[in-house]
DNA sequence: GCCGTTTTCGGCCCGACTGTTTTCAGTCG
């Protein structure tokens, strides 16, 4: 039974009581209880052992007992006595837009509708009309919004969220009463997967905006557009909303509409406590609503209720909120810290090979590590004529050229190449062949028999995550420790379909001391997707070794000896610090405008993808920022400066 | 069911939209 199969009671306890008209208060806790257990990173069972689960915010005395039960028995009392009264297939109608507890209630009881094609029938034979409480063309609206259900798609990979919607952006912001815009929810957040995308505009023309954007070329279809907001289909499946709001309130609505839903909930039940009021509108004292704060800047609300800035990546209601209070705040690796690439995925070719590092060079990294998989060598011969390709390449680049191998293993901890075969590699990955059972037990011993072999730096792939779902479940506590007495690091694959470990592992593991390794993997902007996860899994820059030179990269993990060749000198972007200090010189600025209108410029493109993902919005707030002052540039330009814990 | 910077009882995020039960309930994000 694992977390999520517990979660999946909960959440079905939720439904089902929120359906039979039960405490909406109680059907409420039963969903914060299954959301937390889905992202606790470790079996709930080790929790309950340890007598830590009911520490957790959120899961008190009720829970505790109810999981016991669960795992034991794969039930709980009220769980059965639910299922007594509601067949558990009616919560899918509640999926339905449109579709609430209530109505599933009254389709229930009157017709027995239980199941999504029974309402698409019901709704069709006009059985619906005359039910209580079901509006004349309830019918019609039914129908559509079970048509849209049936058509959604999977959830969007972060990568083309990101894509998608800086298409958006680039459409809208030429307009210019456009003050500011960013993409928010969570993209912003940075989450593998995004249901839907959202972007918010600060103008004071706001209807005609709303209009700019129900017209742009790649809106397919028009849910709704109205003053302040419009809702469209992009593609089947996947929806896009915008939302347009007064410049004076775009700090507020940055922060409403990033979320996530349970870290707003959360921040406003603090607001309450101190007497205020938060919104997307802003912030206002309590009792009489009067406003504060004409909330310009998002770091105002955190501000209003006595906490610092909380990056975007933390905003999950997962202890992100206590840890501002006490002071904890991780202070998380930034994209500029980084002076490496562990892991470059170019296979043989020499042509392949000198893309990568034309790539780290662009991204002004100091080193690149070309990774390899082990399965292109059949002959010891082709590793050796593979070094000798990388010395060539060496020669003609500023950047450090180095390699690592990714190997395979097998159930028994053999790796799928000889040892000898890993020798002048300077980095060496393992991960679990596909045919290793997810199996805590088998997965230990192979790890812990593979790491044996003395020739192991890192672990891939610990999720198994592809397109968004992670194949492998939680690993125990004995998997973490495992990994640890192995000095392993964690390998962070970027690949855009991947994302591989997921957060709620990387946070299991760098709470527990473990130093990460980010990897390109195959995508170009694989390195700033690694970074992602990484700061999803509250990772500081002393947890990512990508972050060290080789020198120190050697002296902190298994090989403890530097090589004589690694002595190096840093490179450096000047461009970058300015950019990242917000002056900039007449100079500076007439080549960032030339950027903007097409002409390559790779130290300044360098520069921005520091600042934002997107090097053309950077630009953009930029320049609006030293235009107009009290307007933010877009990401977290004022995190916390928390001590390092390193 | 859970929680506490006025509380171990009495609350529980907030605003927008929709339709109609002209003062609110249901639903959504």
């Amino acid at each position: 039974m694992t977390n999520d199969d517990i979660a999946e009671v909960f959440l079905e306890m939720s439904e089902l009581l929120r359906i039979d008209g039960g405490d909406p208060f109680r059907a409420r806790a039963f969903e914060r209880t299954a959301k937390k257990l889905q992202t606790l990173g470790r079996p709930v069972s080790e929790m309950l052992a340890a007598g830590s689960l009911e520490r957790l915010h959120d899961i008190g005395e009720g829970s505790v007992t109810r999981i016991k039960d669960i795992l034991r028995t794969g039930t709980c009392a009220e769980h059965k006595r639910l299922r007594q009264k509601l067949p558990p297939g009616i919560r899918a109608l509640l999926a339905i837009k449109g579709i609430g507890a209530r109505t599933a209630r009254t389709v229930f009881q009157h017709l027995g509708i239980a199941s999504v094609d029974q309402l698409e029938y019901a709704a069709r034979t006009g059985q619906l009309i005359g039910l209580p409480g079901l509006p004349e063309q309830a019918s019609a609206d039914i129908l559509r919004a079970i048509e849209i259900h049936k058509s959604q798609g999977h959830r969007v990979l972060l990568f083309d969220a990101l894509r998608i919607g800086g298409e958006v952006i680039d459409a809208l912001k030429s307009d210019p009463a456009v003050a500011a815009l960013t993409q928010t929810g969570s993209a912003r957040r940075r989450k593998a997967t995004c249901g839907d995308l959202d972007v918010l505009v600060a103008t004071t023309e706001r209807g005609r905006i709303v209009e700019t954007f129900a017209h742009l070329p790649m809106v397919e279809h028009v849910y709704i557009a109205g003053e302040g907001r419009a809702s469209v289909r992009m593609a089947p499946g996947l929806q896009f909303d915008v939302r347009v709001i007064p410049p004076e309130q775009y700090g507020a609505g940055m922060h409403y509409f990033t979320g996530s839903q349970g870290h707003n909930i959360a921040m406003r039940l603090r607001a309450n406590r101190r007497q205020l009021k938060i919104s997307d509108h802003g912030i206002f004292r309590l009792p009489e609503e009067k406003r504060i704060s004409p909330g310009p800047e998002e770091n105002d609300i955190f501000r209003a209720v006595g906490l610092p800035f909380i990056p975007p990546e933390l905003r999950e209601n997962l202890g992100e909120i206590e840890a501002a209070d006490a002071g904890t705040l991780p202070a998380l690796v930034e994209p500029t810290s980084l002076v490496g690439d562990l892991r470059a995925m170019a296979g043989k070719s020499r042509a392949a090979i000198e893309d990568v590092v034309a790539r780290a060079r662009r991204l002004r990294l100091s080193h690149v590590f070309v990774g390899v998989d082990a399965r292109d060598f059949a002959q010891r011969a082709e590793v050796v004529a593979f070094h000798d390709t990388l010395v060539q390449v060496q020669q003609h680049s500023p950047v450090q050229v180095k390699s690592t191998l990714l190997l395979t293993v097998d159930a028994a901890g053999a790796l799928n190449r000889p040892d000898d075969w890993t020798e002048g590699f300077d980095w060496v990955v393992a991960r679990f062949d596909q045919d290793v059972p997810d199996d805590d037990e088998v997965r230990t011993r192979a790890l812990t028999a593979a790491a044996d072999h003395g020739v192991i730096d890192a672990w891939a792939h610990l999720s198994d995550r592809h397109e968004g779902k992670s194949r492998a479940g939680t690993p125990s506590a004995q998997f973490f420790e495992a990994f640890l007495a192995a000095k392993l690091a964690v390998d962070v694959d970027g690949t855009y379909h991947r994302m591989d470990p997921d957060e709620g592992v990387v946070r299991s593991l760098v709470e527990r001391g473990a130093k990460l390794a980010l990897a390109s993997g195959k995508s170009d902007e694989g390195l700033r997707f690694a970074t992602y996860v990484a700061r999803r899994g509250w990772a500081t820059r002393a947890r990512v070794l990508n972050t060290l030179d080789l020198e120190g990269l050697y002296r902190v993990t298994r090989r403890g000896e530097v090589p004589a060749a690694a002595a190096h000198v840093p490179v450096r972007n000047d461009i970058a610090e300015q950019l990242k200090a917000g002056v900039l010189s007449p100079a500076l600025r007439d080549r960032i405008q030339k950027f903007m209108q097409g002409q390559p410029d790779h130290e300044v493109e360098a520069g921005l993808m520091q600042l934002s993902d997107n090097p053309l919005q950077a630009a953009f707030n930029l320049l609006m920022l030293t235009g107009s002052p009290q307007v933010l540039p877009e990401e977290s330009s004022d995190i916390v400066d928390v001590e390092d814990d390193g």
